[in-house]
DNA sequence: CGCATTTGACCAGCGC
DNA sequence: GCGCTGGTCAAATGCG
């Protein structure tokens, strides 16, 4: 039951980490290694890659789980194929230093659509227009972790994983005071590398594919609880559809209970607990992908310790739609201005706004330069283009299933499979979008 | 009227 | 010890 797919964080001494799970995104997505090394604070950048034939489709190499093995073995080997057709065309430093940031791709099968190749090719418009130079992104023949780099290893296309290896602190310890304990998060979502550590952040966006990767301090979370992250594409978000749907429903009855602005992030966390049994200490909490407003991160937290409620009360977080309000409660912090906090609350509630496109203006986060709105929007136009919902790897859902039940049975996946289809019956969903339930075998009620 | 959401207040952990 | 931040509480509010 629950306690089945509940993924043990591991307590180390590098902190704690949840195991990410994507539960929705990519088609068929490459999954290269990909070291990204830290050579100071964190920068905010990211690539994005001109669309020009973006909706192309996706190759079909193979599956992309098919040789990851075991990500939480941390093993090496992973396939690389890239559908990105694509070129990158820019990769810009969004955030607020000028600080080197490496990142160093690996390709293990040499595939021709390696990202990271593509990347390669890309001309920049000018080392100074970007952040990051090209030649900082490199291939790298192994993968090594070094002292000093932040990250770990990535399968883009895997439907989880953990990071294989994490240095203790960042290279530059003397201006990156984030040498957390090396905590990393990875996600998946459609179109973006969402790098976050301690305090800073940066990210990294790739048409059609897209990661999250997220460095927490390690106060982040300092509890050896079972945690997992989930990556979901929000419903209804960019899509211009109000459904006022922004949290998914999963088939447990949420309450929700709080909503913080989360430091770093334009987008607020919500906070839900399990309202279906009294006892119950089932808790997730729901932010929008500060990268890809497109996508909902998910964390869950304890488990259930219930049987799932006959009739899911499910639209938790979503059934209501607020009128202005406004001011945060940004506890001891500093309180919001109403702007900021109508902007966070769109971040949310996808209700209030059907283009959620130049979120928040950044104001909010605090060190970061603001991200310009062209920006935004290149890059929204960028993700809804590759934006390819899960569901329609109906090819690879079966090894992306049998890798979730590697490490334990995930009917939360599966869950949020079916949402993704119910979320977007129409043109985003794919031809073949697979029901996990009927692939199971499982009724829808 | 019951229940879910909202939202400011609280609280705890952590870094400085 | 203070301030920041994430997480939770709970009174108020609103909806069905
Ligand atoms: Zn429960």
């Amino acid at each position: 039951m629950c306690d089945s797919f509940w993924q043990r964080m591991e307590a180390d001494q590098r902190g704690d980490l949840a195991d990410i799970v994507r539960a929705g995104g990519l088609t068929t997505t490459p999954s290269p290694e990909f070291l990204l090394t830290s050579c100071g604070p964190m920068p905010s950048f990211r690539t994005s890659s001109s669309s020009t034939d973006a909706d192309r489709p996706m190759n079909n190499f193979g599956d992309p789980f098919a040789n990851l093995g075991d990500p939480l073995l941390n093993k090496s080997t992973g396939t690389g194929f890239f559908d990105v057709q694509g070129s990158a065309t820019a990769v810009e430093t969004v955030g607020d230093l000028g600080q080197k940031f490496d990142l160093i791709g690996e390709e293990i099968d040499k595939q021709p659509c390696n990202i990271f190749s593509r990347v390669l090719q890309i001309s920049p418009a000018g080392p100074n227009a970007w952040g990051l130079s090209p030649t900082a992104i490199k291939p790298s023949p192994s993968m090594p972790m070094r002292h000093g780099e932040v990250g770990g290893r990535v399968w883009f296309s895997s439907g989880l994983q953990t990071l294989a290896r994490r240095s203790g602190k960042l290279r530059d310890s003397n201006r990156c005071r984030a040498q957390q304990k090396s905590t990393m998060l990875t996600f998946y979502s459609i179109h973006s590398v969402y790098l976050k550590l301690s305090t800073r952040e940066f990210e990294l966006s790739l048409r059609s594919v897209s990661i999250e990767i997220a460095l927490a301090s390690s106060s982040l979370s300092s509890k050896n609880q079972a945690k997992k992250v989930v990556c979901i594409p929000a419903p209804a978000a960019a899509n211009g559809r109000p459904n006022g749907e922004v949290v998914p429903s999963d088939l447990w009855a949420w309450r929700k209970y709080g909503q913080k602005p989360i430091k770093g992030s334009p987008y607020p966390r919500g906070y839900y607990r399990c309202s279906s049994s009294k006892g119950c200490s089932a808790r997730k909490q729901v932010e929008r992908s500060r990268t890809d407003p497109n996508m909902l991160v998910i964390t869950y937290t304890s488990e259930h310790n219930h049987p799932w409620p006959t009739q899911r009360n499910a639209l938790a977080g979503s059934t209501r739609s607020q009128t202005t309000k406004s001011s945060y409660s940004g506890s001891n912090s500093s309180p919001r201005s109403q702007k900021q906090s109508q902007a966070l609350k769109e971040a949310t509630d996808s209700t209030s706004s059907s283009n959620i496109n130049p979120p928040a203006k950044e104001e909010v986060v605090e060190n970061e330069k603001p991200i310009d709105a062209a920006e935004y929007d290149e890059f929204d136009t960028i993700s809804h283009r590759g934006y390819n919902p899960m569901i329609s790897e109906s090819s690879h859902s079966d090894d992306f299933f049998a890798d979730l039940a590697e490490l334990e049975p995930d009917p939360m996946s599966l869950i949020f499979s079916k949402e993704l289809s119910e979320a977007k019956p129409d043109e985003e969903r794919g031809d073949n979008a697979m029901d996990p339930f009927d692939m199971f075998g499982w009724a829808r009620d």
